[in-house]
DNA sequence: ATGAAAGCGCTAACAT
DNA sequence: ATGTTAGCGCTTTCAT
């Protein structure tokens, strides 16, 4: 009669079907007071005959929110992603807030267009990791916008934004102390992308844990990698190929230490009893490998998950953005081992 | 003046200030023709100077289009899932439209909620991956619900939907012959999650290419896994520890190749000299663990910019969904290889 | 407890 | 080439 055929019902065909008006109807759908529950009743009753949904843009326009948050990243390795995203989800799950990826694969494209990404998507409000989170460029547009976001692992220095993170420095500090008890003296590390401020920061644990030791720093001992497998696997065949080759490796997340592993076994050096290496962040892929690695454990699914709730509170309540420090720990597997003697 | 200190500025806001209707400024920022390329300059100027973002939910509204994609998904497997979302993305890319992630972790809760989900969420169409994509109800649903959708790896022979596959009973014959013309008489599959056509399909694949051998079956060479690397690590375990082990064995994908490998490590069965192990899709992890697995190359990243591009048409012209057939590839490399011998 | 009317900010259809 | 007028389907006052 009223509702015309082939098209969703709307909030109008209920209210008339059900003998309301369409702000009973509404206030029925929003679990809101006021209504008798017998009504109530009928209400849900009719709409579920007409099979009707209340349309999302709709909604959105007159409560001005779009109820969908953006994850933006830049991170070659799989696990990693997966664990954000989980962790994301795990705390969205519930709220009716929805999470929409955006990978980014060169930052330039992504310099002076998250803005209007952002816009353009309807975003209530996003969370970026490294090294994004730390381009001055990019924070500086996000700070300017007064758009709510938080960053996972983003320099907590920044006046004025939300991060959560764990202290790179002093895991990989921990972790290069680790090795070096197990009494290596000639230990290598491959580093990450640099623009990623983590990878500075370990190696910057890295190195203070060295000089604790009394050891010389010696550049060729330190070799620059990407974060990815490819590149562990380049700078694990130069490292062992060097005349006088460490005896302990530190890679600055896993996939590195998975290439640098994989070096090993093309050189049919056995780990750890020859040569031991270690990884960091405890992906999945860490217990995937042969010798399973020695590493340190970030949680990432506890630090999206827990940037995720900071970010719901920003855009529900207006609560300034916070920063969290969750702790990390240490996590001996078979990948490491005594230094060899002689 | 007329724009409202602390509110975005709205189309009204952009006519006024450049003294035009809302109709030309609409235009101008959907590069409709009909403007003057005068009139087109002064709008985005005055848009650009009042920071001017069109309201998605305003323009989803009168459009009828929210531009989301929903990506449905229930895989163990991060190498498989990231590549899924990259190829989806890839497609969407340009096109303005944005992809939401749904993992589902239990498929109970989504059976009966699916079209719920979808509603709830706006969603234009979806993309819905195994093995909720071969559920007979929620299937039913989808279809019911005249939801655009698509499946990747998704049985073909349903009437009226669309799928992306690859032939994985020719695939997985292909990579048992492959076993098997190294000489190898004693091989065994760790099967995948049999709720997932593929799993099945992958299995009658290898019992062909025996049977073609002329090899009797044998129940304690198929052992049950479920995609994930513990459930490989386990099958591995229990099928070397047979008094009369394989000298192969397939698993139904990669990360439970990685687990049977690990296996053969922990029991220090040299791998290929004593035991050859092949996987199944190419993902990432194929090449990270040692040695390098040989596999049948899925291609999961094609296979969903394909779909991507199917739903698309779908949405956007009102094309039938269609079903297409893409090539895979047996991949040769190093832990495979022949029988030994005695 | 319920409803009427006025937006929300845009696009579509139809003038001019 | 440009503008006017209705919607799109819901939530929000504000009455009653």
């Amino acid at each position: 009669m009223t509702k015309k055929i082939g098209k969703r019902a709307t909030i109008r065909d209920v209210a008339k079907a059900a003998g309301v008006s369409i702000k009973t109807v509404s206030r029925v759908f929003n679990d809101e007071p006021n209504v008798r529950d017998e009504i109530r009743e009928k209400v849900r009753q009719v709409g579920q005959q007409l099979s009707y949904h209340p349309n999302v843009a709709a909604r959105n326009l007159a409560r001005r929110r779009s109820h969908l948050i953006g994850l933006f990243f830049e991170n070659p390795s799989p696990a990693y992603v997966t664990e954000l995203q989980m962790g994301a989800l795990k705390r969205l799950r519930g709220t009716g807030y929805r999470l929409l990826i955006f990978p980014v694969e060169d930052r330039a494209d992504i310099r002076g267009a998250m803005v209007s990404t952002v816009y353009a998507s309807g975003l209530d409000g996003v969370i970026v990791t490294p090294p994004m989170c730390d381009d001055p460029v990019i924070l500086e547009e996000l700070l300017a916008s007064h758009l709510p976001f938080v960053r996972v692992a983003g320099d907590t220095s920044v006046h004025g934004t939300g991060s959560v993170v764990i202290d790179d420095e002093a895991a990989a500090f921990d972790l290069a102390e680790y090795v070096l008890r197990l009494g290596h003296r000639r230990v290598a590390i491959v580093i990450g992308d640099e623009t990623h401020r983590s990878a500075r920061l370990r190696l910057m644990g890295f190195r203070r844990a060295l000089q604790a030791a009394g050891i010389e720093p010696e550049p060729a001992m330190e070799i620059q990698g990407a974060f990815t497998f490819q590149s562990g696997l380049e700078a694990g065949r130069r490292l062992l190929h060097h005349a006088n080759r460490p005896t302990a490796i530190l890679a600055s997340n896993d996939d590195m230490a998975a290439g640098v592993l994989q070096a090993a076994h093309e050189l049919r050096i056995p780990v750890p009893q020859k040569l031991s290496i270690v990884g960091f962040d405890d992906t999945a892929l860490a217990q995937m490998v042969w010798p399973q690695l020695t590493t340190i454990r970030q949680p990432i699914f506890e630090m999206a998950e827990r940037a995720a709730d900071i970010l719901l509170k920003q855009i529900e309540k207006g609560v300034a953005s916070e920063t969290a420090k969750l702790s990390y720990d240490l996590v001996i597997r078979s990948s490491a081992g005594e230094a060899p003697t002689g």
